[in-house]
DNA sequence: GTTGTACCGTACCGATCGGTCGGTACACCA
DNA sequence: TGGTGTACCGACCGATCGGTACGGTACAAC
């Protein structure tokens, strides 16, 4: 990936935060970037192809991580908190992005649209296997899982909304505040203990 | 109101959910409601008083409804479930006017903004005095009852992504179990016995 | 020294944008 | 019968939309 196009992605995912991508008009983002209708054009192809690799790359880089973790976390309860605390990071680090992602997403047409729903249903996904495992192994309520995840998940992406992007601290502690809830509430038997921070 | 202006606000709030606020023009919405340009214009003033009315009915909707609710519970658990309800239900029933508010609320500029965020502090806020009510009883966990409520919210909010509107039983369902979670994981007494059914 | 290629600016395209305006048809009331 | 208000049409406005054509420049390869 050329540093101009990556040039331009940054600003065009900060500008339709701003005024959203059918209101941002691309005479705002040439300003913006500082090259002329001609060089711009050279670099992106047009004008979905910026929308599209915004929300792609940060679904591709979740459903990695997720993956990760998933393949690696001791039981069901840590691996959902660990995956909440990626979340939560990378939505406070990539907050114009998640922005423009869930305002946006579906202006996107034809294949583009496609592979964006795809990746978002793969994690989505990844949470409801891990969350359907527990519950298997009796140790969450085993009832509707695809609606407890979706509401895990919605305590979280809800925060684009509010959430401060400034230190990791301040979002781990959330991430955990919320799994403290959810976990309590889905959890069979007793509170566990926190696992240890990591990274 | 009149029948006309009524009806081109259904029209609208279909077409900015299927099309995003700026992704729509007129020219559709004319062919939509089967007006031309003039006579769409003596009822609506301007494009953005349309989306300004959109927010405004249901976020006033729901503060009065809140409102109510929390002047008349029994107790701060009972208030939450009840609220819950009414918002999930809420949020089912006009799924295409929720779709629009959280996309493109932020297109609003001047005072229709202001009054709108207004609106949405003011709802928020009914929240957060009825779980800090709570937590001075210590019903609830003290710590951080904004965050706890935007938590919440979320879970509730989010569901305007996914949620079917249809029966009003699978929405009051779904709400009790969000509330279970939530209360579950937020009491600090031991699970309280639901409250019975109302309306 | 010439050719290829990546990069960039300028000029321009047809389409569509939100919005205005003069005028008409008709109902109601005096 | 004349006057007033409401609902509506259709032509038109300047501005802006996303996108393209094309020429020029800088630089590396041969």
């Amino acid at each position: 990936m050329s540093p101009q196009r990556e040039r331009i992605l940054k600003a065009a995912a900060a500008l339709f935060a701003r005024e959203g991508y059918h209101g941002a008009g691309m005479a705002r983002l040439e300003q913006e970037v500082g090259l002329k209708r001609g060089a711009l054009y050279h670099h992106i192809g047009n004008k979905e192809s910026l929308l599209y690799e915004i929300s792609r790359t940060q679904l591709e880089h979740m459903v990695g991580i997720s993956t990760r973790i998933a393949a690696e976390a001791p039981d069901e309860a840590a691996c959902l908190r660990l995956m909440a605390r990626a979340l939560l990071r990378n939505i406070a680090d990539h907050r114009v992005e998640w922005t423009v992602h869930y305002r946006d997403f579906n202006a996107l047409t034809g294949e583009r649209l496609r592979h964006v729903l795809e990746l978002r249903d793969r994690y989505a996904e990844i949470w409801q296997r891990v969350y359907a495992s527990g519950a298997a192994r009796g140790l969450f309520q085993p009832a509707e899982p695809r609606v407890a995840v979706l509401g895990i998940l919605g305590m979280f992406n809800y925060s684009y909304l509010w959430i401060e992007g400034d230190g990791r601290l301040d979002t781990d502690r959330i991430a955990d505040l919320y799994c403290d809830i959810f976990l309590r509430g889905v959890l069979l038997a007793p509170h566990p203990p926190p696992p240890p921070d990591e990274e």
